[in-house]
DNA sequence: AAACAATACTAACAGGTGTTAGTACAATTA
DNA sequence: TAATTGTACTAACACCTGTTAGTATTGTTT
């Protein structure tokens, strides 16, 4: 029975995950009860534990879901050696607008619930976060070496490329006075253009 | 016994909101429980109820208050006829800045856990939240209306302008590598240069 | 000294939490 | 057909939740 079956508990362990997404972003992780989430699935609770290990598990593979996600997108652009420094960090926050604007759940459980996430998970997740800041930091030294962004803090800047792409959660709600294509090139001439020499 | 009494009480009543701003901010609104802030003040969780109604009210307080502060503020930058567009801007986002470095707790309690907020002050809030960036777009409407502003897509701006200042929440982990001022400086140059004509 | 108000305490409440045990049924495999 | 496997159910658990009632203690005001 084995392969007909996974798909079938893959599939209904992606409509759970999905689901979860969806609710720890809308009430918080901790405000999500087994519960509500079974009753969104259309199933009893305990039902749950036949696809799900915990709730924790959950949060933990929506979040290293998302941050593995971004790693190997910057893995990507560091590798592209057609690119100089401001293209690499023009594809990165085109990146991080299209995460945002597709993915939203996952991205802001990610970004507002990882909190929530038992050790060790929690520590290997702000491990990974530090590493992917210093990453950023390095393309825009490098840049700044090679003389084609300015002379900026990296870190400051770091900081606000990755923060800035939040505000689009408020787009979220209100989507019809700008498309997604408008806000991404607004925000890439806003972030990053000015960063040229 | 009027006076002392409401002295007392005030101070006391501050520091449970203050305990709480801290609480909420680190473990979530959702996932602090009476008898941890109790603990944090140093009483048992009853005894909160001398001097708060409930702890939906200490949340209420706690956005309330920094919802006035900036709006206080907008309103003060707005009457101000010796400002540019571009002044008002950096006013704002220097006022920003500074809220989220002088008054982290309460400032990301607002941010994050508002959505917490009863009915009717949670529509209340989104409300006032809707109306603060409407503002917002307006000084920069204006700005690009008397040429001092380049064209740019006001409400884009005004989102990446709220959310970058957030990046200051993991600034307040490791401060060690940049200062206040220095960060402040860097994030004026980076998001409101790029909008001079 | 008597009265008062503020504030702390203990005990308890009704309801909600994530999770487990045990069981029944359906579909697939041998 | 018989055995196996996946998945749903009900019932229950131990614990935690915000909040209230009732009471004792303290310090201040009359």
């Amino acid at each position: 029975m084995a392969k007909l079956t996974n798909r079938k508990n893959g599939s209904r362990k992606e409509m759970i995950s999905l689901a979860a997404a969806r609710l720890f972003r809308e009430k918080g992780f901790a405000s999500t009860g087994m519960r509500d989430l079974a009753g969104d699935v259309g199933v009893e609770a305990a039902s749950l534990y036949n696809h799900i290990r915990s709730k924790s598990e959950l949060l933990q593979e929506i979040c290293f879901r998302v941050a593995n996600d971004f790693t190997a997108q910057l893995q990507e652009v560091e590798n592209n050696n057609t690119l100089n420094s401001i293209e690499k960090l023009e594809a990165i926050v085109r990146f991080h607008v299209t995460m945002w604007v597709n993915r939203l759940d996952e991205v802001m459980v990610t970004n507002n619930e990882s909190k929530y996430l038992e050790e060790p998970y929690n520590a290997t997740f702000l491990n990974e976060r530090r590493i992917y800041v210093r990453r950023l930091e390095q393309i825009i030294e490098e840049g700044i070496a090679k003389g084609q962004i300015r002379k900026v803090q990296p870190y400051s800047v770091v900081l606000t490329l990755l923060s800035a792409v939040r505000g689009i959660e408020f787009w979220h709600r209100t989507k019809k006075n700008i498309s997604a294509s408008e806000l991404e090139e607004s925000m890439i001439i806003h972030l990053v253009e000015g960063l040229k020499k």
